[in-house]
DNA sequence: TGCTTGACAGATCTGCTACAGTTGTAAACT
DNA sequence: AGTTTACAACTGTAGCAGATCTGTCAAGCA
């Protein structure tokens, strides 16, 4: 019992914010970020109010969760795009980046937020306070790069994380001709790079 | 005669439009974009109203111009930069990129241009908007490039161009730990591409 | 001819008021 | 634990009058 407590709780917790969340993501199909309120996500929830902000601490803190939620979505298909081509470290980067873009791009929930420009809505998550969100998908991303070829350097898996979320976002906030297109052009200039840093150099 | 004619008229319409740019970027020392009239530009520039308009279209044309305009400053460092490094290309990116992104850290105009989140600022020029810029200053780039190292392939040079001005937005908009790291991550990202595409492979 | 001035409709923004709604927190309740 | 209820502070809304602004005229002036 004890040892499935802890189990128990975490899981509840998560339950719990995957509950809010879905929520919130339903309300976001037809109103914009700006026009719901807490009340409204909690009553979604079926949850009260306070429940939520225990969970959650404020209003913005909510929308963070939410968008990395989202994003964590588009990582994990970048992840398992990734560990398809783990041979090939630049087939891999051209392959993430590809089905991030092409979710992407078909995304309802991602043109909302694109075009949601004044304040109160969800954009400056991802343009100019997107730092939370950056730090999280880097780190998440360089994780599974790690673990996928391992004998890469920490730094260079750090730079080409980091490297990938920024153009990641840039495309999508701002397209190149398509998706295909932009995550062949990324791939291309990330690949001597890649293989300086992910080929076989530990000999 | 003939012949002077139209380089006075060319050098009297830029006269015109650096007039009213700078104008504009006087009176944005005091106040945010979406509080500036048209009106008021024109008045600051000694000129009418109508002149304005006739020179840009509309009022999104002229923010578009000035944000143009003064990238156009922040280019010229950079190109200057490039220049000093024409033996080494990654050492020209690295230095190219920390001009930048100095200049621009401590330039007060972009401070205030990155926290004008709401509508009618001009944020979204850079961000959701910023194509135009971004084709720009990609074109500027690259012909400067180009000019620099001409056994470089057409496809390289705007792939290189390209991507150095998204991450230059990037690095503005969400900045690293310094412009210096900034930069030579980037440079150090781009270096194995540059020794292959810029370096003597013209054999 | 090129620029300015004056005028214009339509839209947008201002200030103001009052009122409803929301946020975030803290209690008491089950 | 989670739910209710209550609350102060803030933020959004609605209405409305008036000013201002945009974008585009035609007329006037060098």
């Amino acid at each position: 019992m004890t040892t499935a407590a802890k189990p128990y709780r975490v899981a509840a917790r998560e339950l719990l914010r995957d509950t809010l969340l879905d929520a919130a993501r339903e309300l976001l199909g037809d109103r914009p970020w700006a026009q719901i309120s807490m009340a409204e996500v909690a009553r979604a929830a079926g949850v009260s109010r306070q429940t939520l902000y225990k969970e959650f601490g404020s209003r913005d803190e909510f929308a963070q969760a939410f968008v990395i939620r989202e994003g964590a979505r588009f990582l994990d298909a970048v992840e398992r795009a990734i560990e398809l081509h783990l041979d090939d470290p630049c087939a891999a980067v051209a392959a993430g980046l590809e089905v991030f873009l092409s979710a992407a791009a078909e995304d309802p929930l991602v043109a909302l937020l694109l075009d949601d420009d004044g304040t109160g809505g969800m954009l400056p998550l991802i343009t100019t306070q997107s730092r939370p969100v950056l730090v999280w998908a880097s780190a998440r991303l360089g994780e599974a790069m790690r673990s996928g070829w391992p004998h890469a350097s920490d730094e260079d898996v750090e730079l080409l994380a980091d490297t990938f979320v920024r153009l990641a976002i840039s495309y999508v906030t701002m397209p190149r001709d398509s998706p295909a297109a932009a995550a062949a052009a990324a791939a291309e200039l990330l690949a001597p790079y890649l293989e300086r840093a992910m080929g076989q150099s530990g000999t």
